[in-house]
DNA sequence: TGAGACATACTCAAATTTGAATATCCATTG
DNA sequence: CAATGGATATTCAAATTTGAGTATGTCTCA
């Protein structure tokens, strides 16, 4: 998965050990715009060495310390090779927009109204946070980095700030009580309406099936 | 996980078999809103079983037919109460942007222009068409779907018209070049920056880090 | 000076997801 | 009429992720 792709590019930089990488992807704020967790990658990493993409290229112990030696990881020639293909996986999986609120919004209006609202406030305030803690991060370094991260962190604001009016829309009628509106169709609705997405399937095909690849 | 919510979220409305919810999660197109497998589908039901948040309501077994029998399955009170808590869980969820793209950006100018150029063209022509698409699903039933689905909706199309203005930039400077330019940084820029860094972190502290439970 | 927090550097079992496979029935089409 | 493809309805092993735990060193603040 994209672990390893993360892992391959940064060992494309230079010769690394795991903490390292782990430390490289804090330092860069990596891990604000995808999330990781330690265990995978030691995992990924140990796939990757089994695998024969990267291999170690030194073995550190520190004289009178205890911890784990450290082991330098290289990328191999077939490393890089595979880095390749795994750039392009990565940009051919598809990518619809993805908000955890989506799931929520079908049941919402099951939920307790006051609660809700509550959280969607507390949701924009989150959000209006990142936004700022991005701008100031894209400020720091924006001309100092590739333009591929800079560009990765403006697609995280400019997503931000999509996000942020719609969290505005949904607090609005959160508390219009509009979004709990219940609400039944008369069968004749439905029966509209099933009529109405054949239609519908006919002139717009979903997406190909198969697309996403890896995660 | 998210799987949870949905099913106890159907079986809010009425008792199901997994094939059926299923069924309703592609009739209402949400599986273009969120991934779901098949596998995780019976997974889930499976241990919402167990916990007691769902029983088995009946058996069908229909005669002469050598398939599977189907169980529909109820939501028990527990079950009820356990929505609830979940619902709140997806709300509280942080929700920071998400684009497989963003993984691929910090190494893209590892890669081959052409390539790279034709994918993003790709992603650019697909996010066209998923807009379309909603939009004439929007069009279809916005009216006869609950508040909280078409909100879905709406949202799904702003964050694809994001993403697509985003895509065209990408695509802009993958085709001038910017994108690929080659680029060290000074040791002097290393420090400021460094030392920028730590400013930055004082200003804008990071997430309360404990925060996503559940995916 | 000692207690607690934070950083280093992992490891591992358990939970979950994935992808493919299974098996049957039904409809179409050459 | 046989073959092909799709819908029904699930199962399962293997891959992967998660979350918590481990163990040591270092800094800091009272």
């Amino acid at each position: 998965m994209s672990m390893r792709l993360l892992i391959l590019g940064l060992l494309m930089e230079r010769e690394r050990h795991p903490y390292e990488i782990r430390q490289t992807i804090k330092l860069r704020n990596w891990n604000e715009c995808f999330k990781l967790r330690d265990g995978s990658l030691y995992y990924a990493v140990d796939q990757l060495r089994q695998d024969g993409l990267i291999e170690a290229a030194e073995v550190v112990a520190v004289p009178g310390d205890n911890r784990p030696d450290k082991t330098i990881y290289r990328i191999t020639e077939s490393g890089r090779e595979a880095f390749l293909l795994l750039l392009e996986e990565q940009f051919k999986m598809t990518s619809f927009p993805q908000h955890p609120l989506f799931l929520a919004m079908p049941f919402v209006r099951h939920g307790h109204t006051d609660k809700i609202e509550a959280l969607v406030l507390k949701q924009l305030e989150d959000c209006e946070m990142r936004i700022a803690r991005m701008k100031a991060i894209l400020e720091l370094k924006g001309d100092l980095i590739p333009r591929g991260s800079s560009l990765m962190i403006e697609g995280f604001i400019r997503f931000g700030e999509t996000e942020k009016t719609w969290l505005e829309q949904l607090l609005a009628e959160a508390r219009s009580g509009k979004l709990f509106e219940s609400h039944q169709m008369t069968p004749e609705q439905i029966e509209a309406y099933v009529v109405g997405l054949k239609e519908f399937e006919k002139s717009y095909p979903p997406d190909t099936e198969k697309n996403d690849k890896d995660s």
